[in-house]
DNA sequence: TTACCCAAACTGTGATCACAGATCACTAGC
DNA sequence: GCTAGTGATCTGTGATCACAGTTTGGGTAA
């Protein structure tokens, strides 16, 4: 093989900058609820715990502030949103619509190595949600990864980064109510809307998989809207 | 009425800093087609325009690359992501479901202050498009109003937002043709669309609202792929 | 004890500088 | 004539400094 060939199959390397680094462990932060509605950031101290200067950590946080999932009070302080409990009500309903959406159109299109890969995520988070003493954190992130994966079967790249900002939102709000009661994971909660969701993708039925995320969803935000911890609007 | 009441009524004015202004004025540039795909952008020269420094700039693109709207390439130069035909395509999908759905939404819940808001959106798109010499750029913009008429009284703020970031990714391909290719004005493109949405809104009617607008936005991406401007995939 | 006030420490925002890497025009060598 | 190399100039990224505005804590006066 001549070298040319050779380079050509060399993988392009991705480049990452500390704002992205800094993006990725802010969002982490937020997403898995250490970071609550109403905390405030500072720039300084962020970056003082991340260890770089406060410029990666400012580019990471203007993009996180684009996407609504921190915000810049008036005062100038950066503080992670506090949603009203009708803020919460209409981003789970434009949930319930998208993630439908895209839920009947994995149940229409997907292959079958991806409904093996959605089948795999089912499985593993029925093994940890239904375990005697489940993980918290470990069953959070096995929620998303089922959830994404019958997103990522959809075929639409764009609707699936729109869910993927929906979810950050959400993200403080969801995690925090799961961290103080976890008593909700062992009532087994989803694991019934995952099941009918994979049966209904196994026969190419959209409306039903439609159905089963959105009773999903609104389940989890009737939950948590009927512990009262949201401010009223 | 004591003075402290009336301080209480006075609107919170919004702090606009550098970086909000020169986000609008990219965002500007892209949504109307003078920034094509495959442009490049130079902060310093960006900022010299502006008459700023690079700081506000370098905020404002960090932005505009989280939304998808501007991209970094390996080489670390900023410039307008080139669409391929397939990433439109799916891109114009994923709007024609998310802005269908909610036009369904604004047929079932609008107002009659929001039903006369999108009927005065309407007739001045028709006015504008059906005269005999109509004006790009003002079409474009009206033409975004009606849509985004529709949008805001569907009730889910949400929503709304997402859909105004897809306008955002899908307006340099859309307006860079348009700009290249007036007549497709002259044709009366849109109104058809327009006119059924509005009828279907005024009967509440939910489903044919979805289908005109996902009509009107799959009309449009067919006309621009026919041109087989955007490269193939 | 309570209300007020002032100063020190902090906040985000913007400008500027430093640096490594990419680009481009140009020249030397085949 | 064409390719490879070379240096000036440009690029984005990151650090640092300056500044105005905000918060906060302690002390003073009532």
């Amino acid at each position: 093989m001549s070298s040319r060939l050779a380079l050509a199959e060399l993988p392009q390397l991705e480049r990452r900058t500390l704002a992205d680094t800094a993006y990725e462990a802010l969002a982490d932060l937020l997403a898995s609820g250490r970071l609550a509605p109403g905390d405030r950031l500072s720039l300084r101290q962020s970056a003082a715990a991340l260890g770089v200067s406060v410029m990666p950590v400012r580019e990471a946080v203007s993009r996180l502030v684009a996407d609504g999932v921190l915000e810049v009070a008036p005062t100038r302080a950066i503080r992670v949103p506090i949603m009203t409990a009708r803020d919460f009500r209409a981003l789970a309903e434009t949930r319930m619509a998208i993630e439908g959406l895209a839920a009947a159109r994995t149940a229409e299109h997907r292959s079958e190595a991806e409904l093996a890969a959605i089948r795999r995520a089912e499985a593993a988070f029925r093994a940890e949600a239904g375990s005697a003493e489940p993980d918290c954190a470990r069953a959070v992130r096995l929620n998303r990864d089922l959830h994404f994966a019958i997103y990522a079967a959809c075929g639409l790249a764009p609707l699936q980064e729109v869910i993927a900002r929906l979810w950050l939102k959400a993200g403080p709000v969801i995690n925090l109510d799961l961290r103080a009661h976890p008593e909700r994971l062992l009532q087994g909660f989803a694991l019934q809307r995952h099941a009918e969701a994979l049966v209904a993708i196994e026969a190419r039925d959209g409306p039903a998989a439609a159905a089963a995320l959105a009773a999903d969803i609104r389940e989890a935000a009737d939950f948590i809207l009927s512990r009262g911890g949201l401010r009223d609007a």
